[in-house]
Formats: structure tokens, C-alpha cells, sequence
DNA sequence: GTGAAAGCGCTAACAT
DNA sequence: ATGTTAGCGCTTTCAC
């Protein structure tokens, strides 16, 4: 890989050790004693201008505004957090980064806290055994609640938030403790139980699962439901293989169990992409036709799900409303912060790739 | 879609009007203060005990970590930012967060980050037309760095940010006035001359172009290459429709283009991800046999496109170099900041999608 | 409605 | 090596 360097002139200069090394600051930024002088007034005139329903003059908030815009001022909000003893930001620490379904959760959720003002710091905890280390760091920019998306933390951890009082709000992955934080999770184990009475209900016997990552509470979930189900329906237990939530795990896995005799008819991946993976592997390696000879189904709905050359069946996994739930905690629920486990609702979506009638 | 409630005793409380609604507030957080009074020391004792190199006393140091540590201290970094002027964090601003591109890079921006100590505050302008508002509430912050993917910002903030001595790193989008502030693009303009030549090697002739955004500087560069390559080899301009980097538009696109007589006989789409759709349009309802009878490139290698349901020919973007590349300006490279337009070339991808020899 | 003054939690200069 | 002091930029009493 090459590296293009074109144009800029190149002041030398030396690296500020440990820090963002930054531009030389021609000028700091300026304050509100600035816009004060500039505009007459003190300086607490100039806090009140920015201040929403602050008893100010409407003539006085103007030159104010009208100072501040021209050399442009704004306020600093680290001040204000100090005083507030509230940030205006929310933490997040991501577990799986690589995962569409958190991706897209922290799209929605950057999106809706924008709506409502707030900020969202993002650490990404990839590789780690736990989110405690970057936990720690985002407390220490005073965040006004913790999210955590595929993220564990540790007791101690939990009830140091709780005695400060910031809600932790824990995505799609139940709390270990009943009622040690706030969870917002997905109804995985009616979604599991709808894919299994549909590979039923088309024919399909010999059933297969791989698992995702068999430490995971959502694998297992998914898992332990769509068991419940066939056993209780006389079905026998499902051949099962690991994929650990990735494509090569999943590859791995669907070779495995589609070289077993007698051969699966169905296969239930614990998600989508692994599901994409099983698909492949089927249809190009083993020559099936996908539905008719071997039934797939995943878990999630995501984008790729309902494109033609997958037409997968599986369970949407309602991420919007997730969202919005994790919101309406986190900005007008301050009752339910605690100890409250919402479980959204999904939906069933049968496609192409268990229909048995046909390709 | 049902939602449910399971557990949870429930405080009456009142929301504060307009903040993130926190739990009550038990205790407030341990200053400084706190722990100086617990170990029998002056508070800057307490602040240099936290300070990497700061002059103390080995067991002075361990007594106030000691007692910093039993009554769960952590430093305030809201007041460090506001006398050190620099606050550990980089604003990042979103333009398109359904871009998957977008969010790989967000993931690995903010694991370099971390790395670093540093991090990442996320805003997403979907659906603004300029990034200002966005950024200007990134800067209420005081970050250290602004980074913008796929976002717009008025020459007015650049020159407030320059001022300051904020450097701005554009991703993927070169700056509209030269040297208005640094960029890390990819080298779009090779990548689509490959991609040309390659597509006349194959024997293709009747070319088509799908532009994604044709206000987008990606999507014009990647065209106007395309489009000089062919015409100084002698090979008329593609026909061309819009797809607006999204999926809908891409299909409908094909539709059209694959509609025309004569039939284009290879088509390249801005990104990856119109290329998809492109596939499926010639292959499900049009019964095309990709790459035979049909090539179709893309631009971006995206994880799917190595999948063998596409199999897409395509240019990689190289992400991750050019993500090491901003990190590197933002935390070691000052001297470069201002002016610099660095252009990491990815690798030409050539797969089955444009095999005329087979599918 | 407005200004003066106190102070949020910390760092940095200055003493000692 | 340590304590004292003066702010960083703001919000919030408290007078007026």
C-alpha cells in the first residue's frame, strides 16, 4: 500500500506528549467575560442569554446574542457540566463493533439523543473480557447514564452507578443479577419458538442449530427456546454445531452438519449472518436448493435478510423500538431506571428459504 | 408490537425539566477534596497522585491511591478540560450512518482512540444538508479533533475551527477548497481507471455507470475516472443512471439501464452496495448470468462482496490504513495538520462478477 | 432585570 | 516533596 502525500505547507513543531496534539492555538476560544465586555453587560448577563427562560430583558438578551455571534462565542459546556454536576452526555461501550445490529443501534440512538440535545461518547470494548476499563473512563467524564451493548460490568462497577445514581441501561442482553440495571432486550424466546413451529408446520424434521458464541445469553436464549419447543412436540433434539456469531465459524459449521447422515432438512442459525453463511454453504457447495431440499432460518431481519438471494425466514429483531425504549428510559422514565427489564416484541418474517414448495 | 414489563419497584419522581432524567442522585460523586481529608494529605497531593510524572512521594502516592480507591474516586475530567484547554476528545460527525463503510470506520476510530486514551464523541446529521449545526455542538465541547464522514461544514466554521486550532480531518470526501483542512481519501480515480481497464480486458464494450450521489465528490471522481479512461482508449461513454448510493435507486437503475437497446453489456456501479442490487436485478429478473452474460463491478470491497452470491469485482477502500492514517495526524503529525490531503490506494479486486469466460 | 460574588473540581504556579 | 493560592468558564444565589 502506498501513501500519497500532496500539497501543505509544514510547519515544524513538536508533539505535545500524550495529548490530541493540536494545531498551535492561535487563539483560545472566547468566553463569556469576552462577550460580556464586548457587549456591556456582565458576565452573568451573557449565562443568561444561553440560558432558556432566564429572567432577562428581551433588548439586553439580544446584544448579547448579537456580541457572542460576532466573535463567536459559544459556551463551554464543560463549565457548565462542572456546575450542573450533568454532562448532557450518554456513555457507550460497544462490545462487538463488527456487529451490524449494534452498528445500527448506535446510529438510531446517536440520532435520537441529538433530537433531545444529549451526546453519546462511544468506547469500543472489542477484545475485551469485560467493559470495565472503558466503563470506568467514560465515568470519568461524568456521563448522565451508561448503555451497554453486548458489554458486561461487574458488580462493583453496578453499584457504584447506582449509588451516584446513573442508570445503566444494558441492550440485548439481560442483566445477571434480576434487577441490578435496566435491560432492553428483544422477545428472543417467542421469536426462537415461532421459527420452530413454522419449520414444523412445513415438513421439516431433522433439524439443526448453530449456536453463536455458547457464552452468550442471546445464543442461549435462542437456543434453549426453539429446544423447548420441538421437545414438547415430540421432536427430537436438533444436531447442533457453533458458529460463534461469525462467517467462518458458521461456514465451518454448516459443513459439519450438512456431511452428517441422515442430513438435517432445517437449519436455525443463531443470527442472520450466520444464517447468510449457511445459505452459501448449501447452495454452492452441497448443491441444495434452498427451502425446497434444505430449509434455513436466522434470527434478526436484517437489511441483507429480504434481498433475493437470501429471501431469508427469521425474526426482526425490533431495533427502532429497542431504541426508543432505551430513550424514553433514559430521558422520562427516571422511575423505572433501576430495575426494569423491557422486553420489545419482534416480528416473524416467513420467507423463501423455508418454503418447501419450491425454490 | 407489544411491549412488557417485567419486575421493578417503582420510585414516584418527577423528571427535571430538559436533562437526561437521572436517579436520584445518593451521593454525589468524591472530589478530590474528599479524598484528600481521607489520606490526610492537601488536595493537589490528591491531583498529583493522578497525574502520570508528577513529583510525589512514592508512599504518599500509595496513600492516596489507597484512599481514592476505597471510597471509588475518580478524577473529574470536565474540570481538567477547562484548565487544560484540551479535552481528550475527538468529535466525530456522521453524515450517511447506514453506510456501512461509515460504521466500520466509526468502530476502528474509536479502538484507536481508545488505545490512546482518547475519545470519541458520535453525532449523526442523517438527513441534514450541512454538518454545522452538529459540529457546533461538538465544539461546545471543546473537542480536540473534528472528524467528518460523508459530512458538510460552512467555510464559516472552518475558519472558527482553524482560529482555534482545531484540526478537521475530512474522511473520505476531499476538501471543496484545497487546503481548507487536512483529508484522508482513497484513490478513487485509480481504483476506477483499474476497474475500466479491466472491464475492456474482458472484452466488454457497451458500458454502463451507475452514480450514487451526484452531488458526492466519491461518486463523481469514481465516474469521471471511469469515463476518461474509457474515451482515451477509444470506447464511447457509458450510459449512465443515478442510484443515490442507495438500494432502491440502485434497482431501479438497473431495471432501466438493462432495459436499453442495445443492452449495456457491463455495468459499474459507484459502491458496493448498489452493486448487490445490480446482480439481483440481472440475475432474478432479468435471468442474466453474471459475468457472462452480464459484468458488474463495484467500488469499496465490502465484506459481502467476497460472498459468493456476488462475487463482485470490485476496488477495496482501505479503510483501516486510512483510519490509522487520521489517527496518526491527530496524534502525531501537528506539523501536517492544516493542508494535508493524504490519498491511500486500496487493491483492485477482480472475482467472477466480470468472468466472461464462465459464471 | 441586572450585577456582584461564591464556587463547581480540578491543575499549575509559587512558596516552603 | 508538599501545601497554599489562584484561577479555568460557567451557573447560581443574593442583593439591589
Amino acid at each position: 500500500m502506498k501513501i500519497g502525500i500532496a500539497g501543505g505547507t509544514c510547519l515544524l513543531q513538536v508533539k505535545p506528549y500524550g495529548s490530541i496534539a493540536r494545531m498551535p492555538k492561535r487563539t483560545s476560544p472566547p468566553s463569556a467575560h469576552d462577550v460580556a465586555r464586548l457587549a456591556g453587560v456582565s458576565q452573568a448577563a451573557v449565562s443568561r442569554a444561553f440560558t432558556a427562560g432566564a429572567s432577562i430583558a428581551k433588548d439586553t438578551k439580544e446584544k448579547v446574542l448579537r456580541a457572542a455571534n460576532s466573535i463567536g462565542y459559544r459556551p463551554n459546556l464543560h463549565a457548565r457540566s462542572l456546575i450542573k454536576g450533568e454532562s448532557g452526555i450518554a456513555g457507550t461501550v460497544i462490545g462487538s463493533p463488527r456487529n451490524a445490529i449494534f452498528m445500527a443501534a448506535l446510529g438510531a440512538l446517536s440520532k435520537g439523543l441529538s433530537r433531545a440535545g444529549k451526546h453519546l461518547l462511544v468506547s469500543s470494548a472489542e477484545g475485551y473480557p469485560t467493559g470495565d476499563e472503558h466503563i470506568k473512563d467514560l465515568l470519568n467524564y461524568r456521563v448522565d447514564a451508561l448503555l451497554l451493548m453486548a458489554t458486561s460490568i461487574s458488580s462493583k462497577l453496578i453499584e457504584q452507578c447506582r449509588h451516584e445514581g446513573i442508570p445503566i441501561i444494558s441492550f440485548n442482553r439481560g442483566p445477571r443479577k434480576a434487577n441490578a440495571f435496566a435491560s432492553v432486550t428483544s422477545n428472543d424466546r417467542v421469536g426462537a419458538r415461532q421459527i420452530a413451529a413454522h419449520l414444523l408446520q412445513q415438513g421439516y424434521r431433522r433439524l439443526g442449530f448453530i449456536a453463536g458464541d455458547p457464552e452468550s445469553s442471546v445464543s442461549r436464549e435462542r437456543e434453549s427456546s426453539f429446544i423447548a419447543y420441538l421437545k414438547s412436540h415430540g421432536i427430537p433434539a436438533p444436531v447442533r454445531d457453533i458458529g460463534y456469531f461469525r462467517r467462518e465459524g458458521a461456514l465451518q459449521a454448516t459443513r459439519n452438519l450438512l456431511s452428517r447422515k441422515p442430513r438435517p432438512d432445517a437449519i436455525f442459525c443463531a443470527n442472520d449472518y450466520m444464517a447468510f453463511a449457511a445459505i452459501e454453504v448449501a447452495r454452492y457447495e452441497f448443491g441444495l436448493k434452498i427451502g425446497r431440499e434444505i430449509g434455513i432460518a436466522g434470527f434478526d431481519d436484517i437489511r441483507e435478510s429480504s434481498w433475493p438471494s437470501f429471501d431469508l425466514t427469521t425474526y426482526s429483531l425490533p431495533i427502532e423500538a429497542m431504541i426508543e425504549k432505551a430513550l424514553s428510559i433514559l430521558l422520562t422514565e427516571p422511575s423505572y431506571k433501576n430495575s426494569l427489564h423491557t422486553i420489545v416484541d419482534g416480528e416473524f418474517r416467513p420467507r423463501g428459504s423455508t418454503r418447501r414448495s419450491g425454490d
